[in-house]
DNA sequence: AGGATTATGTAATCAAGATTACAGAAAGGA
DNA sequence: TCCTTTCTGTAATCTTGATTACATAATCCT
């Protein structure tokens, strides 16, 4: 059976793109359902209608990032042969993720939902899952890593991995604060020596 | 001549001290006037007539956090003798302070502005004109690392220093997630090795 | 064509949060 | 003691921002 009613008159899917992108310039708090809505070119009704409330929206804007944009970092993680360059490559990837948008500094799911209201605080651990995982994503590739040989047994993947997350929470930081793409990739090409490190020292 | 008409019935200097400890838990946005004043343990007039406005009060928390918690990381940087150690003692130090309120987690100045609305730009080019100038510090540190011989020649001081304070930075995203303290030594260690790499491979 | 259904635009509403008004209180100085 | 000055508590005010009411428009089904 066909859809009753008047048909909406916009694209769900590319509003919601837009919406994504301006919670991922301005953060969760600090975005306007005004602008939000003037963003995605419709009205308060139809905001509501198509999407219920500003935190459902985000929601599904944090779903269509880590589908998105987002997955690069974590396909260069798991589809780059060498453990070794596969952290590189996430790094590097989560530095173009960085300096994607113009308007937008750094990582969404790190950079959004900092210093939150109480009353968001379920939004916040959310976000926080989302990173916990991801971290747990660097673990599991780093095991990998050692049972394929690329990586010395000794070697501690939960703190490796707690410190490359470290870095991408900073990398992000410094790309709000308007860091060039050099100084990023500097500083991912300078945190690689530590891994470098770890692989020479192999007995 | 001595002050005129009624004493204020409140210390000043505490007052700003408890607002510091609110801004620093919350950051900027988050902080409400009504909790703040709650805090301070005085009413709207006493809080305008003594601050100014929610925007100078914070101006003032930053001050005070830098001059009492924020100096300790400087201090070590500058006062550690061999540059490595100095480095050290700075990333552990900011540990300290990511850890040293129970309800705060992180660096003030790097958490206490992220993704703020269009009004607040000013303050937030303030705080990252702050975290600027520590990046700074480090690079001088390294400078005067390398005339001492502490470190080689070769290393390029200005990419070492935004590793550190990218990593600084990190640390403070990752104590809000609520990292322990063991997580976060555990990663400047790692850091470290970025260092020890450097030193080690010197000719 | 006419009724049911769902969307849209304009204009409220409603709550929260920063800031101020006002009257009374506590000091110093004449 | 009385006047001036500056603080304090209670209670507005004023703005901003999220959400809803209501009348109208566009579609489907009969």
């Amino acid at each position: 059976m066909a859809v009753r009613g008047r048909p909406r008159s916009f694209d769900r899917d590319a509003a919601l793109a837009h919406a994504m992108e301006v919670f991922w310039a301005k953060g969760y708090e600090a975005t306007q359902l005004a602008e939000l809505m003037a963003a995605m070119g419709i009205n308060p009704p139809s905001f509501y209608a198509a999407f219920g409330s500003k935190e459902k929206i985000f929601l599904e804007a944090v779903d269509l990032y880590l589908a998105t944009v987002g997955a690069g970092s974590m396909k260069a993680l798991a589809e780059t042969a060498n453990a070794r360059a596969a952290i590189e490559a996430m790094l590097l990837a989560s530095v173009d993720i960085a300096l994607a948008s113009p308007t937008s500094g750094g990582c969404m799911v790190s950079l959004a939902l900092v210093n939150c209201q109480e009353q968001n605080k379920p939004l916040r651990i959310h976000m926080q899952e989302l990173r916990r995982s991801t971290t747990s994503f660097i673990v599991q590739r780093l095991r990998r890593g050692v049972e394929e040989d690329d990586l010395p047994k000794e070697i501690d993947v939960e703190r490796l991995a707690s410190y490359f997350a470290t870095l991408m929470q900073g990398l992000s930081l410094q790309a709000q604060d308007g860091a060039e793409r050099d100084d990023l990739v500097g500083t991912v090409a300078m945190a690689m020596g530590v891994l470098e490190y770890a692989e020479n020292r192999q007995p």
